[in-house]
RNA sequence: UCCGGCGUCGUCCAAGGGCAGGACGCGGGACUUUGAAUCCCAGAAUCGUGGUUCGAAUCCACGCGCCGGAACCA
């Protein structure tokens, strides 16, 4: 059962169930093959796909690839493994935009002869100054006036490649004065003397997005065009192009319609392609799947699973403002997806030596030891235990010893006893410090199983590795690649914010059971995190581990809360730079907008809501009916101010008063009875949108439906006693204390009695049943 | 400046006239042979001001703030 619900889900639900394109659902994912897909694409993957695979449609895999100079075959199979790594399928239906050049073409020829194109030759510069800018219209190009024929001859010049890049584009003539900046006679193709990673040179013009788009779209039968905020400006040009082509006649096309959503934008991270380009030809990561990458190759490389991908895409929503989600969030889906499938085993990444002293050099004790900790079941088939070697010389991590720990410390010490995982308690006896003073080496010994006051006080527990057995490893360890919560913010360089040690190598010593560990197998190292075997670069021999992600360390996070300064800017707890969309401050308290000279004679006049005088001084219509309906009935000029400045205009959206099949009359009518108390407000507000819908007598269709106003106490208080008995839950939490929940009950009651009842005597009626039950 | 979009816990997402809810993070506790996991508890928000309404996060108005738009990129 599928339960994302989202803005865009609800309006796909609801175009099927009023069976809108017949009742059928395309989506697409539409990228251009001109970098490697990241964690943001997967955004869009799992909503176009997942849509499609929940409510019955298809989603077909695009290519939208209409930029010779940028676009490459590679990218197309990185896109379509990002695709299948991630669980979906288009099956047969994979397209490419430059498989509809000619089609385009053809249509492009239609729109010039019927006038709604052009070929226009001023240079780039010229084609610039003519579009004027965001606050000035544009003036027209003078290829605006040649005729079609004209136009038609020099558009096949430019597909014959008789003119050089920049000489001439075909532009949609639409309106060079539109507050739309797309709108202003945007090109549709432009001449590009390149070669095409597909077409190669058979094509010495291009289609630019704006046209490819909604034609592709059209062309592939698309219902639900999902695209990202960015391109609400272009929804206008969109259907423009959709409907002034008329390409949605031609078999199997469909007039597509776009909706927009809010891109995924990560902390500590880039997204952009461009930037993530720079990254990587810039040589600031090994390539486009380095591990510390957001892309899907390096994601995939490090260790993320496809589950896990899906799983935060569904976690963090689809909405319409921008956002920054916390990486937080998807380590935490990370963690919990690797828990599942990771058997948990040992390893050393700073080998500190520990000898035995109680152990003889010749003994060694094989151990079983269980994969699975107890609450994690072991897959199906996984094998649960392994066999672990303890022996006199052994490898501990360095990090946990210390000869001065601080307050609270549970791992080795000088004296401390620990836990060895596993094994048994060892008491450290003796710390060996080479010429430098730095600690070369401990001596423990294994504490008696008797002696129960120092089992007691080994509180930790720690991880260790046999010296003889041990295999080697080469770990990676990485931390985020910028340091910055949004690198680049506020315009500056983003290579400035890079994270100097995103990456450190250790040389690892790892317990024996790991030695036949292939690429690809995951675990993980206790206390450590999950780790995955580099698919690249474990060859025969040698295991190169990448870390997944680290543990939670509750440990570190309370020494860096203890000593903020120990730990360096980027370990720090992640807390993102204030700002984003929320930050609007509230300035200090301000008068309402004064009212224009007219408003306020309307309102001194009339004793109206500030609001409806400004509303009724700003529209003429308006204010003529209001004055038409006060002179039409009996009723206070305030409350006809409401009505008509607010209710209805309400209920007008953009349409004019004069639409309506309500006048005067019938408002006078209607707002008497609320004004005599004969029917409530709601009860008015519903007349008012069936009169506003088929027109009528208020009065007529109150009787009829016998709407008038319940105001006899006698008459509403069995029915406030019924709903509250029905209301069992609501009411028990008023008794523990939630006042606020009266509020609800008397909406139950107001919704019992179509709104008829009146409401303040049913919220005391409510309040005194309340009263009294308790 | 004009056009378009958007403002709900620190973060992400719900509630679309009637109980402001969930997740992550943060804090506290329980448990623990991973300072993990798990479990429990707490704290934490409707951009502002008016209006309409018995009742407004939700409707209306006026503001404020943020994002996007002037590529022959997508």
């Amino acid at each position: 059962m599928p339960d994302a619900t989202d803005f865009v889900r609800e309006l796909i639900r609801a175009d099927l169930a009023a069976g809108k394109h017949g009742g059928a659902l395309v989506t697409r994912f539409p990228p251009e093959p001109n970098g490697f897909p990241h964690i943001g694409h997967a955004k869009s993957i799992c909503l176009n796909f997942g849509v499609a695979r929940e409510l019955g449609g298809r989603c077909h895999l695009r290519f939208d690839d209409s930029n010779p100079t940028t676009e490459d075959e590679r990218y197309v199979r990185a896109l379509e493994d990002a695709v299948r790594w991630l669980g979906f399928d288009w099956g047969e239906r994979r397209y490419f935009a430059s498989d509809t050049f000619e089609r385009l073409f053809e249509l492009s020829v239609g729109l010039i002869e019927r006038g709604d194109a052009y070929v226009c030759t001023l240079t780039e510069d010229d084609f610039r100054a003519c579009r004027g800018t965001v606050g000035e219209a544009g003036h027209p190009s003078p290829g605006r006036s040649r005729s079609a024929e004209e136009s038609l001859r020099l558009f096949q010049e430019m597909r014959r490649g008789e003119h050089p890049d920049g000489a001439m584009v075909l532009r949609a003539r639409i309106d060079m004065a539109s507050p739309n900046m797309k709108l202003r006679d945007p090109p549709l193709w432009r001449i590009r003397h390149a070669a095409h990673y597909r077409l190669g040179t058979s094509w010495r013009i291009f289609p630019l997005y704006d046209f490819v788009h909604p034609l592709c779209d059209a062309l592939e039968g698309v219902t639900h065009s999902l695209c990202t905020l960015e391109f609400e400006n272009n929804r206008a040009l969109y259907d423009w192009v959709i409907e002034k082509t008329q390409v949605a006649r031609l078999p199997g096309a469909r007039r597509s319609e776009q909706t927009e959503f809010a891109r995924l934008e990560l902390g500590y991270t880039v997204m952009s392609k461009r930037k993530l380009l720079e990254l990587v030809e810039g040589g600031h990561v090994s390539g486009w799947d380095d591990p510390r990458l957001p892309t899907l190759a390096g994601m995939r490389r490090r260790g993320y699973t496809p589950e896990a991908i899906r799983e935060f895409c569904e976690r963090i929503g689809v909405a319409k403002h921008n956002s920054v989600v916390d990486v937080a969030l998807l380590e935490h889906v990370l963690r919990e997806d690797l828990s599942r499938r990771s058997p948990r085993v040992l390893g050393v990444l700073r080998p500190l030596r520990l000898t035995l002293e109680s152990l003889p050099a010749t003994d060694e004790r094989w151990l079983d030891a269980p994969y699975w900790p107890q609450d994690v079941a072991a897959p199906a088939g996984a094998p649960t235990t392994r066999r672990l070697p303890l022996s006199r010389e052994l490898l501990v991590e360095r990090e946990d010893f210390d000869a001065a720990p601080p307050p609270g410390w549970r791992r080795l010490a000088p004296g401390a006893c620990v836990r060895l995982r596993h094994a048994c308690v060892v008491r450290v006896v003796g710390v060996v410090r080479d010429e430098g003073g730095d600690v070369a080496e401990l001596r423990a010994v294994e504490v008696d199983e008797a002696d129960a006051s120092a089992l007691a006080s080994a509180k930790g527990t720690i991880h260790w590795v046999s010296a003889r057995h041990a295999v080697p490893a080469e770990v990676r360890l990485y931390d985020r690649l910028f340091s910055a919560p949004e690198p680049g913010a506020g315009g500056r360089d983003p290579l400035l914010d890079l994270n100097p040690r995103s990456l450190e190598v250790v040389s690892a010593r790892l317990e024996p059971s790991l030695g036949g560990a292939a690429p690809g197998d995951r675990f993980q190292l206790e206390r450590h995190g999950y780790f995955l075997v580099d698919e690249a670069c474990s060859g025969a021999g040698a295991l190169a581990l990448n870390r997944t992600v680290a543990l939670k360390d509750g440990w570190a996070r309370e020494q860096a809360r203890r000593d903020p300064e120990a730990r360096g800017p980027v370990a720090a707890p992640a807390r993102r730079a204030a700002g984003g969309a929320r930050s609007g401050g509230a300035p200090a308290a301000r008068e309402v907008a004064p009212l224009s000279p007219a408003a306020e004679a309307l309102r001194a006049e009339h004793d109206l809501a500030p609001d409806d005088a400004r509303a009724l001084a700003a529209d003429s219509e308006l204010h003529a009916l209001f004055s038409a309906t006060l002179a039409a009935g009996r009723a206070r000029a305030r409350l006809v101010g409401t009505w008509v400045a607010g209710e209805l205009r309400a209920r007008l959206a953009d349409r004019a008063a004069s639409t309506l099949p309500v006048g005067a009359t019938e408002l006078a009518e209607l707002v008497a009875l609320v004004d005599a108390g004969a029917i409530t407000a709601a009860t008015g507000r519903e007349v008012l949108a069936e009169i506003a819908r088929s027109g009528g007598s208020p009065r007529a269709l109150v009787e009829a439906r016998g709407l008038a106003k319940i105001s006899d106490r006698a008459r509403l208080d069995p029915i406030v006693a019924q709903v509250l008995g029905e209301s069992e839950p609501l009411v028990a939490r008023f008794r523990s204390g939630n006042a606020g929940v009266a509020g609800a009950l008397v909406g139950a009651v107001m919704r019992a009695t179509g709104g008829r009842a009146d409401a303040e005597l049913a919220a005391l009626l409510v309040r005194e049943h309340l009263e009294r039950g308790a």
